[in-house]
DNA sequence: GACACTTCGCCTTTTATTCGCCAAACTGGT
DNA sequence: ACCAGTTTGGCGAATAAAAGGCGAAGTGTC
């Protein structure tokens, strides 16, 4: 008993509106966000959800929806996940204090870019050893598979066959300087045979 | 047995104020501070509220609410996939110095989560006003276009018409305050109605 | 006896329910 | 490939019920 399409929208902006305003949303207003003119559509959506336990409510109440989790999500390949356009628009720059500078022409950012290469993968990073470079505990690193690197990127790196660790690597001769990004902390050197870099870092993502 | 609007902001009321006096106001303060004139709206409310079980106190007792925590809300995760999404798998979280922690059920992590709601832009931070958040120079913001935040939350708001400014944002009664993650700069104290929400920060991304 | 909470009746606004009707999208069978 | 039947998605309007609000009079504590 799978959703459709248009009862996973329904059901995604529920969410969100739950998520962003700490109350559920009215039926008028779930109407409003998807662009339906009939309460009558949305109460039927409603029910629907309801029958399939992804939403409970209460008979005649008010933003009385509650959102249940989802079923266990499939793993994404068997899914076949597409591509398709993954641009936000990216409308200008901040700085506290002075107004938004207007970009001329609205670009876009792209987050696709780092799926191109197809050999990204997410690790979440605990501790602050990489606090110096404000990737702080609970961030999520996007690491580009890759056995080599150049001097001075963030790596994973494995050391001794055995440690694998997100440091800057520096090459010194026949010796590699693993530097973490925290003061107190200490580089360690190595032999460059020791160590095996698996990735680099190529973005950081940190979700609030 | 979700909130309503007007429930949320009573409770919200509520708890800061506890928050910030260390005890809990009568009802009248209650009334007051949300502009009704009436306590037997206030003790509607509190009834309510203490229904819901997000309150509790003694019969005809002063001052005797208690604040009871909010549900614990829906982890980001099973919230929200789409058929149509894109996924990056995350292979385990990471320390330095540690091996990596694999993860049994083989988790993804979604960037559509951000583009669900459809209304996300993105800004590029210039300075180092957010430096303390582990927001620097050249960031980029995921902002989520919305008029309310809550409080403590990362927004992008517009001040006195004029300024457009990346703060945290507090409420204090009538009054806002707008703290900036730079422990060398000062918090900005307006009146609430000087200040208008344009968003608020759901992510932040760096690319390499 | 203050003061703060409670209860009552009544009102307005907001929100949900339901009914009838139609179109498009899937499903299964020859 | 086609038809029939079912489910899904959609409309508007009339109805009904919560939720939110008021003032005033009553009741329980300190």
């Amino acid at each position: 008993m799978a959703l459709t399409k248009r009862q996973r929208q329904i059901y995604d902006f529920i969410a969100e509106f739950v998520h962003s305003n700490g109350y559920s949303p009215s039926f008028e207003e779930i109407g409003a966000g998807l662009g339906l003119s009939s309460l009558a559509t949305v109460h039927k959506h409603i029910n629907n959800l309801e029958a399939k336990k992804l939403l409970r409510r209460d008979y005649n109440r008010s933003r009385s929806i509650d959102v249940l989790p989802l079923p266990p999500e499939l793993p994404a390949r068997a899914r076949g996940f597409s591509l398709d356009s993954f641009e936000l628009p990216l409308l200008g720059r901040i700085a506290a204090g002075k107004p938004i500078e207007q970009i001329e022409t609205p670009e876009t950012i792209s987050l696709t870019d780092f799926t191109r290469a197809k050999n990204v993968f997410v690790l979440q990073v605990m501790g602050e050893s990489m606090q110096d470079e404000h990737i702080v505990n609970g961030d999520y690193v996007l690491v580009e598979k890759t056995e080599s690197a150049r001097d001075g990127e963030i790596v994973v790196a494995l050391v001794n066959g055995s440690e694998t660790t997100l440091k800057r690597l520096y090459r010194a001769g026949a010796q590699v300087r693993l530097q973490p990004s925290n003061a107190a902390m200490q580089a360690i050197m190595v032999s460059a045979d020791a160590v095996q870099v698996r990735g680099r870092v190529v973005a950081v993502l940190r979700k609030y």
